[in-house]
DNA sequence: TGCGAAACGGACCGTCGGTCCGTATCGTTC
DNA sequence: GAACGATACGGACCGACGGTCCGTTTCGCA
């Protein structure tokens, strides 16, 4: 696979579609009044470079997310404890799913973004895959949930908690304070768990 | 409130309009390659018809759903056990949450099409609603979960165990067979009430 | 400096949700 | 059952949006 490097200017106006992109989402009340020409112009460039670098609407928000997601992803792979590999599942799976949580809060928009886009459940995503089979792999470990099927579905139920129409109807409509969402979160899953977090 | 009762043709044309998106929803892959007109179409209306008696897309559908979900409402508002009012909460809990996911198994068509109109977080419906406070309710009768904010994320929690599209995706793209879905859920909830239900 | 490849950008297209209004139907009154 | 106001019908029409096309520009290599 050659992978050949794309030209400066190419290079360029991708960055400058992601930034506004980005922007605008924040900005506007509702993903879809967000209009791929309003981001192209945002982006000061024509409609067919944005089509042409991410091929369609979805693939666009779902490359802003996955960038956006790239931090969490590597301190979870490769960082410290307590999101990193190194920590005991019953501690680590509070953890993974808190970030979750605080990365759906200060991203909200994206998030929204991604699930609005209709055409395609969330659960067809990598990143969800990915998500999914670690905390699974995690809870199988888990003597509550040894069973291969309950960690499967308990891996879902519990991301599903955290799902972004979700937090932004709690965290926006409801007006509930960031740090009690993050509270409510982390008891559930506690009593998930089998209420032995202490 | 007056109410005047509405023409005899308006009725008739509301019906087949009804049944017609019904159809055309089941038989169709993704929700959204239905249109207004073919619905129209089906039902041998007028596409002002269509919009006249139901003010929008998402409009129709939600009273689809209402319409399709109103036995199980019944069922769960006046109804014999486990459903009705009559079951301690350690019983009906788990019984609701199972006719929601049966619900959603056979009208996967519709709880999709509802959830892709997109514009509407499914949280702001009438009936999502009604379930969460009904569900809060109960759990707040448990001693495991008798603190309100408990209860009340909980019961979020429990529903978005049973949303239509990682039932679709479930159900749908890994052929989980139902009985296996139902008990799957039956034994994460019971886990999260605190494994006392045997 | 020249040249082929790659990228640009905005006019253009098809489709879809939603509206408008002249026409047809209902049902009520005499 | 005739006549008439109120109500509903239906399809031509509209604006917007996602996505495409292709003549023009820019890049970067020799």
């Amino acid at each position: 696979m050659p992978e050949r490097k794309p030209r400066k200017d190419a290079a360029r106006n991708r960055a400058a579609v992601f930034a506004a992109a980005d922007t605008l989402f924040a900005q506007c009340r509702s993903p879809e009044d967000v209009t791929m020409a309003d981001i192209a112009a945002a982006a000061g460039v024509g409609k067919g470079t944005l089509f042409r670098a991410f091929g369609d609407r979805t693939a666009l928000i779902r490359a802003l997310c996955e960038a956006r997601l790239e931090p969490l992803r590597s301190a979870v792979e490769e960082g410290p404890p307590p999101l990193g590999p190194a920590t005991p599942p019953l501690q680590r799976v509070p953890a993974l799913l808190d970030a979750v949580l605080c990365f759906k809060l200060d991203n909200r928009h994206l998030a929204l973004a991604l699930e609005a886009t209709g055409a395609d459940s969330p659960y067809r995503t990598a990143h969800y895959e990915r998500w999914h089979t670690l905390l699974r792999d995690l809870l199988k470990q888990l003597p509550a949930l040894a069973a291969i099927d309950s960690a499967d579905f308990a891996a879902h139920a519990l991301l599903a908690a955290t799902r972004a129409d979700l937090v932004e109807y709690l965290a926006g409509e409801k007006g509930v304070p960031r740090e009690d969402l993050r509270k409510r979160l982390a008891d559930y899953i506690a009593g998930t768990l089998g209420a032995r977090t202490q």
